[in-house]
DNA sequence: CGGGGAAGTTACCCGCCAGTAACACCCCGA
DNA sequence: TCGGGGTGTTACTGGCGGGTAACTTCCCCG
């Protein structure tokens, strides 16, 4: 385990302990606090390796403490993925509003998103088990996360219709580079050398080039 | 569940069923044909959500049956990685074999690699579960795909001294299309519209041209 | 026919873990 | 001093599913 894995369990714990006294605030941060951990454990074991048990010592309490908090392990789960696909939709937010081409815009939305997932104290909670959560809640994260894929698709439209970018099918492009978004939580949190803001500098690049017009060199 | 999972279900299912009555290489196709429907149900439901229950009734038979060609679960999985493995190294070979340039063999090997893992009848066996496996069987796994990763990194290198892809982080860069790669089977079984030579040509020529050297446009 | 072995089954065991019940502590206000 | 609500614990249940034991069938070879 590095440093930065340590601190952040450390920063997740230490706001659960210090959760002020008072009544609704510290449920929220508590259960905030709960979600964290969670999605770390989840990110690096997977849903259902993680025990409850686990997630509740790291925290520095029992089981039965965390159903103050939440109604069950689905639930938390869910919560995760909302947190997750929360940051997707902040970081298209920001990319339409900031961006003044689709071009641009989906590469500020690739930076955005994978800052905020590898470097805000929520983070590590990209997941990809869709299949360990109830019908109902996958339902409801998916929708989301199409609305999304939309928009992206969209915006890769317009910018073939501009020649910012070569003829693509949108739909295979967004797959293409969500893919590799959504990898980066699979080895970020275990390596350490680069920190967030630089790998969704790079990844970003990456994107736009990926997309960009060019002599057919791989006929 | 599209026309294909099912054509490929039934393909396994056969290959199970009319194998031939003989000892030793009734067994092994068997065996490979058990492989291969546990990949893709540990591909659609991960590994945990998927029973050895599940798996027999997909060959028509039940459970202790499936004892007699895999040791236990683990051996299961672990057999699953070392197909998936195998597929990247037959297509790194081949991309050495007929590449002419570092960068056109990273092409080619994406090509290989992603045509491998979607159109083989063993497929949907890319997993990303290594949390679920032995540690020693993790380790053996881990050592491969190690050596892939390193030999791209090196083509990277090659093709920056050449000129042929603008400057870049080799490690961040093999994580980039890697990810973009192993992210094809989360949705690939699912759709069922492109076939994967398709897909594989697309994406190859997306990583190719994330690579190439191109005047600064979202700096 | 008879026996042996492969193919396949039913019925069971047992460990793990999500979830719960019931109890212990602590602080604060009357 | 008593009580009550929030915080936290220990000790349990119950189901799910990996793994196994032991039985049945059926076929093939003498």
């Amino acid at each position: 385990m590095t440093d930065q894995d340590s601190s952040r369990r450390d920063q997740i714990a230490e706001a659960w302990r210090s959760a002020p006294e008072g009544g609704a605030e510290r449920h929220d941060i508590r259960r905030l606090s709960l979600i964290q951990a969670a999605g770390r454990a989840f990110g690096r074991k997977g849903f259902h390796r993680t025990t409850l048990d686990e997630i509740a010592s790291e925290l520095s309490v029992t089981k039965p403490m965390l159903y103050r908090y939440v109604r069950s392990k689905q639930e938390i789960l869910y919560e995760c993925h909302r947190v997750a696909v929360g940051m997707a939709e902040e970081a298209l937010a920001e990319a339409e509003r900031q961006g003044t081409s689709p071009l641009q815009k989906i590469g500020l939305f690739a930076e955005g998103y994978i800052a905020r997932t590898t470097t805000a104290l929520g983070t590590c909670v990209v997941l990809t088990e869709y299949y360990s959560m109830t019908p109902e809640d996958t339902d409801r994260i998916q929708r989301r996360r199409r609305k999304i894929d939309t928009r992206l698709r969209e915006l890769l439209r317009e910018a073939m219709e501009r020649d910012e970018i070569a003829p693509c099918d949108p739909k295979l492009a967004v797959f293409f580079f969500m893919g590799a978004i959504n990898g980066v939580n699979r080895w970020f949190s275990e390596g350490g050398a680069q920190d967030g803001h630089e790998i969704a500098r790079v990844f970003a690049r990456h994107i736009v080039a990926s997309l960009s017009p060019r002599d057919a060199t791989a006929g």
